[in-house]
DNA sequence: CATGAAGTTGAAGTTTACTCTAAGGTGATA
DNA sequence: TATCACCTTAGAGTAAACTTCAACTTCATG
């Protein structure tokens, strides 16, 4: 059992954000103390582990939330979350494919600049030499 | 010279979203007519391009501003322009590294539900038969 | 030269994903 | 058993990046 303390630990999440989470579904039936209190399992952190991969992929809470409700309503909703993990798949793929050609143009202009740099530079060097 | 919707349709920016650009200091200097409408060059169609590569790349408007701010500058903000992209390629080079980590976790959770979707419509059909 | 589509501005509104605050209650420990 | 760090909630606040609105003005065309 894990103190919401010892959760923001070991993920890197605010507690604020792990109670966040929790109101908008993402993270439900969290066992409490009798005072009330949250004791997460090693459970909760596997699920919380899969939510923060879809989320560091760039899927939405609410998209998140729909994948989290779905796993609650048992196993005749399977294709549907395959559906959704696949399209999630893909749309994950074109993005890293996009940033990937923009990574390029960028390195093509700091190239450019790193070049007119130096020009630069030794441009400087002569004048300070006259 | 290009309308603003003309520019919208070639880049895929709305006109909204142009004219905030301008305003938060991202493309300057764009040409008015007589009557105080834009008229963007092809000159200033490739600064968008780099803006929006920048932006594709998950820099944010801030940064770009500040970028685009040493470029009016002059050739002494090269060295700060030069490490400006030099920081942000790295930052995104990590970002895609993780982005793939997190998304084979997402592909391996995916190949667990399809073989887990084959088993439970494998016992559909069984007690469909029964 | 009228008219309607497209442009202009400043300012307010929206969405997403947190993040913080206030006003308490809980629980380990000295 | 007091104390104090930690937890609770509802709700307000924030930041980024747009997006929409209102109230005009301009431009191309029949």
């Amino acid at each position: 059992m894990y103190s919401i303390q010892d959760v923001s630990n070991k993920t890197g999440l605010s507690t604020h954000t792990l109670r966040y989470y929790e109101k908008e579904g993402l993270i439900s039936g969290v066992e409490r103390s009798q005072g009330g209190f949250r004791q997460y399992t090693d459970e909760d952190l596997e699920r919380l582990g899969l939510i923060r991969c879809l989320k560091n992929t760039g899927m939405s809470i609410q998209e998140i939330a729909r994948f989290v409700q779905l796993t609650h309503e048992g196993d005749h909703t399977l294709e549907e979350r395959v559906e959704l993990l696949r399209e999630h798949r893909e749309r994950v793929l074109e993005r890293m494919a996009e940033m990937q050609e923009h990574l390029d143009k960028v390195t093509w202009k700091l190239n450019f600049f790193t070049e007119k740099l130096k020009a630069y530079q030794a441009e400087q060097k002569k004048d300070k030499q006259a």
